[in-house]
DNA sequence: GTGGTCTAGACCACG
DNA sequence: GTGGTCTAGACCACC
């Protein structure tokens, strides 16, 4: 089934494919969030939608004041 | 400490807790968003992101026109 | 530009092409909303739908109580 | 007879008309489809029902979360 | 500056 | 009427 449709669900998608490959490697900063929506020409609302959803996978991990980073892997597939 | 943050997380969590517990059926039918946002007194917004997060963790379906549903389980624990 | 693919814009699209290829003959009648919705495996408010479109585009005339016809061709393309 | 026209139609037309005599310019706002609603004082899904046919005849393009716009002008007649 | 939550409201597609 | 996606910007807390 093509998921990829919608904004959010793509980027999502682009971003764990590339925390998933390693490009994008445990303890590593991800961009701000203005700076992703930017890049991803979307509103910020829609960039904190998708960390939304890669914080509540496990994927990364926020900290206010200072950035999203790539979590360390736990125990998933 | 764990007071419940956030106003969506702890939405999120009471119904993934009545799903859990079997309060809320497979195959039932969730109260509509709008009823939702009212009953928790929060925006539509909000009920929508917590079944943003429901549906990514494969816990309700969502169908246009219709309703949001429990999901039948699939390998839970 | 793309042709979009949501259902009652593919579907009135599909029409047109029928009737543009001759397919549906000036004054043939078209299948009751019924049976296009049932058809289409849409609902019977999608085929409405379609129909505002239709007859906008004068492709189409409906007959109250006796159904919806190919028009006449005047001067389009 | 009459013109005897129903509302969506009827909207439809003035709708048109303003946007061919330029008293909607090319890359106007439109009032949100409530207040649109208000104004002719009809429902909401007559108004979509309208704009359904305006985006068809390529008059006015939607943008989501932001409106709809009266579009460029292409080349018709 | 950063992330994060929330409100508010827009259009959209479908029933 | 339903869910869904998106924009926009409020306000907060942290650094």
């Amino acid at each position: 089934m093509p998921t990829e449709k919608v904004d959010y669900r793509r980027i999502a998608t682009e971003i764990t494919e590339k925390i998933k490959s390693g490009d994008l490697a445990p303890g590593e900063k991800l961009p701000s969030t203005r700076q992703l929506a930017e890049q991803y020409g979307v509103h910020i609302s829609t960039i904190n939608r998708v960390m939304t959803i890669l914080k509540d996978r496990g994927l990364v991990e926020g900290h206010p004041g200072k950035g999203v980073y790539v979590a360390e892997p736990t125990q998933s597939s």
